[in-house]
DNA sequence: CTGAAAGCGCTTACAG
DNA sequence: CTGAAAGCGCTTACAG
């Protein structure tokens, strides 16, 4: 009790138990467990006596057993992509901030490049008891998948794509009105000559963006030069290669590039560069998502911001209160998005990073809402 | 067996444990056991029953259980300063793609910007039993947390940064040879006053590049300007706000500014373009790491490349190795580094990626090896 | 307020 | 080749 440590830090290799904070408290396991845990039906001298004994043992409770004996673990899975992506580890950072806060731990999976869902990924974190799970690239080659989770009472929550007719969870942002934004914006500025060089039709934020892009050249009687190569990679070589495909077509040039997202955006400025057009003088470029480069200076991207970090969390948040309650509606949490205007199209100045003008808009959807 | 599956997948909610599959397939546990894992000692037969039972009940063995009966996980932890940046999350995905490779999950934990370990997230990993741990940003705050994990016979690797004298695996690049090559390269264009803005001395990396940028200064005989700005955070902000400071100084101007990575050499690049000067024409920059953005259109930094992603498969080999025989003396990896010659200095065109010059090196150092 | 005991779902000696 | 049983380290009714 009093004496001196029996066992002190720097000479043991055995990890401490409870068995062993009982016995060196002189209570039973059931009186450590209820002690450490807080809870009542200890005398306060009892738990003084197996906290000091805890911490002299260096006590460090098994998370395992825990979790076997309850019946759930304190570990979210999250599935993405392709964690070396600024776009998903940004996200990672708002889940696993979020996670943390409310002591759960994060077990981060790669589903590879080819974004089909990995059942075997699933698999893995269903073997590790995940308390939720949360998907980032959610395509419909994945909805056996989905279907089987919800078989298995397992809350889940999408972030950023979303599969048409599931009743799931989502969070992301009103993908379509940004495109539409962005592109309005383009054409305020005098352009009328656009190509659009967007993501795959099978995400469906790609799909909203290139709705969103369409109705903006529809409303302002605008033609779409090279349809053919709207579809394709969110990948700066695939910007490259489209927009090399248009400048060397022979046609009359276009005086816009609208692209899917910022890396597109990127390969697509180079092509424009190597082909020794200016931008924006000769060629206006806008992208999508407002990645960290977007706003180098001499870059100076226009683009759409989209809060990636808080998308994390949201999801999170989201993953929580179902876990909490399974027979929730299924809800979407919309976040706001905003346009960034900067060097390549719209911006006067060589600076960057104006306030963008676009509405700022967040609100919550259930199926109440239609 | 070639009934109908008595309990299909769309059905039930229940998991199905060992206990289910081996009655289904008439045979005890220990069989069921056996024979899922594929040891000797099951009939064929009795096998063929076991697995089709598995198949029809969707079995999924809880890893908590197996886990906790067998001592260890199948986990690693891994601690990063911060997953949302890139350079982080590049290597996380060297190590998750390692440890997926040997059937292994990785927990991430984000050791906070301070980028003091925090000894919370060791704890919590080791709650988890995790089979061995991975820390990329160890600075001398951290030891006694080192010191407990040694005791307690946790491996461990270090990717990046190091503790001084702390004999444990270590997986980095020649920081001062890097450095000595980049500052070489300033010099033999013709640069002769240049100012050095470094990242934290706390950082063994960053001391290393030091050492290697002094050491070149002092082979030609250059006079380094604002010592007192060496030192700084790695961040975009610090290099804006440094640059700006050497800018507005009034005294004569440097021709080059040598930076401790790509983010300070950003803002630096930011500093120069806002106060009306060129670069590489008035001021030359260097960064390190070559960070994606490096290599954008316009932009075009010289830099140094460091390999993220094989610097965190490389220490997921460690320390699956040290796993394996804890007994192994202290090893360290030193993977090749590479020179990116580009716009922002010794490049005269505008585009970039030109192979490097620097020798490429890579060796494994033993204690023997002095 | 406290203790003895069952049980979470596995694996693994140990007998038959 | 197969089965009965102990045990990993916790939590949680259940008796005293």
């Amino acid at each position: 009790m009093d004496g001196p440590p029996r066992r002190g830090a720097g000479s043991r290799t055995r990890r401490a138990t409870l068995a062993d904070v009982a016995r060196e408290a002189g209570v039973s396991t059931a009186a450590a467990s209820y002690g450490l845990n807080g809870l009542p039906g200890v005398s306060d001298e009892s738990c003084a006596r197996i906290l000091a004994a805890a911490e002299t043992l260096g006590f460090r409770p098994n998370s395992l057993a825990r979790s076997l004996r309850k019946g759930k673990s304190q570990v979210l899975g999250l599935l993405l992509a392709d964690i070396a992506n600024p776009y998903y580890s940004e996200m990672a950072s708002g889940v696993i901030a979020a996670a943390t806060r409310r002591n759960h731990q994060v077990f981060l999976m790669h589903t590879g490049l080819n974004e089909e869902l990995h059942a075997g990924a699933v698999a893995a974190l269903l073997q590790h008891q995940c308390a939720g799970l949360l998907f980032t690239s959610a395509v419909e080659a994945g909805r056996p998948t989905f279907d089987e989770l919800s078989d298995l009472a397992v809350p889940y929550v999408q972030v950023v794509r979303r599969l048409a007719s599931l009743p799931a969870d989502f969070v992301g942002i009103d993908d379509r009105s940004a495109a539409w934004e962005i592109a309005d914006h383009v054409f305020q500025h005098g352009r009328t000559r656009p190509v659009i060089l967007n993501g795959p039709a099978v995400s469906s934020a790609s799909q909203e963006r290139l709705a969103g892009y369409r109705a903006a050249l529809e409303a302002r009687s605008v033609t779409l030069a090279h349809p053919e190569l709207v579809d394709g990679e969110l990948s700066s070589e695939s910007g490259r290669n489209r927009a090399s495909m248009v400048l060397e077509a022979g046609e009359a040039l276009p005086d816009v590039l609208i692209c899917g997202n910022d890396m597109i955006a990127l390969g697509a400025l180079g092509a424009v560069t190597e082909h020794g057009l200016r931008t924006p003088e000769d060629i206006a470029i806008v992208g999508f998502d407002n990645m960290t480069f977007a706003s180098a200076p001499l870059l100076g991207l226009t683009t759409v911001e989209v809060p990636r970090q808080a998308m994390g969390q949201a999801a999170t948040e989201l993953l929580f209160e179902r876990m909490i309650d399974p027979s929730l509606p299924p809800r979407s949490v919309i976040l706001p998005h905003r346009l960034m205007v900067r060097r390549t199209c719209g911006s006067h100045t060589s600076s960057d990073l104006r306030p963008g003008k676009g509405r700022i808009s967040s609100r919550i959807h259930t199926p109440a809402d239609g």
